[in-house]
DNA sequence: TGTGAAATTTAATGGCG
DNA sequence: CGCCATTAAATTTCACA
């Protein structure tokens, strides 16, 4: 299956992909399309599920977790099944993605400072084998694609 | 500089980052707070900078890239910043993040099929050496994390 | 900071091209 | 599908606590 968009959709997309607060209106207004039509469209991209969220990106570092990394994890067979029903304990973990390759998961974490890190770093340990990055600065974050 | 937030604050943070089209007056209405005061506070956190942004999450999969991956890459050097410079030229790349460690660029990349990876691997090779991985699933994406 | 009220702007719906 | 018109709801601003 594959949903075919036009013009006005992809300028929805990317209009909401830089700012989702916005409303209809004023996206109306920036493409030249009434408020109900904009309206209706938005809907359609939610409810096709093309819009799978509108979210907030939050500076943790504001916040006093200034140490963020990249934690990639590797298991032994499908024991990273284990971890993931365990996923809910680590809420400093803001994402987690399956891939491919020797470290089967790669994670996003968000933390105080480097005791936290060992600390978590500790508990990791007792799933699977963990390597870490640190994050050092987000280039491109989120951009949004225009899909052909 | 480390912000202090009140659980209002908190509560406000969680439910845009689960859904950041919510009303002043949806927010207000669930953290037991006035649709002005509600306002203010939005308003703080995002001058603050402690919200970033309000974005979409869009499902490129629907759109027909239904592959998305995983892209470590190792350079020589300094030679990452001229590579930085033409991500630009990169619109299937939508975000990409500098990281310690061999692999110094992580980024996330939305393709057609495996002959457009290919293609994307070709011109990054004149770059730096890239590493893949195919992303298999999501199974946490951008969770709240509630800081102490 | 928070509340409440008034004026302005949006959202939501239904009828029509 | 999109526009317009209408009603309900939300936003914005401000005075006051």
């Amino acid at each position: 299956m594959k949903i075919v968009l036009d013009e006005f959709d992809h300028k929805i997309l990317r209009l909401l992909t830089e700012n989702s607060r916005l409303s209809y209106a004023e996206i109306g207004r920036k493409i030249s399309l009434s408020q109900s039509a904009t309206k209706e469209r938005v809907q359609n991209l939610t409810d096709t599920g093309v819009i799978k969220s509108f979210t907030a990106d939050i500076d943790y570092g504001l916040l006093g977790y200034s140490l963020k990394v990249i934690i990639h994890l590797k298991f032994k067979n499908d024991e990273f099944k284990i971890f993931i029903d365990h996923l809910k304990h680590f809420p400093e973990i803001i994402s987690c993605k399956r891939i491919t390759g020797e470290y089967c998961l790669i994670a996003e974490c968000v933390l105080k400072d480097s005791a936290h890190l060992e600390h978590i770093i500790d508990r990791l340990l007792k799933f699977g084998i963990p390597s870490t990055s640190v994050q050092l600065s987000e280039i491109k974050a989120n951009h949004f694609f225009r899909a052909q």
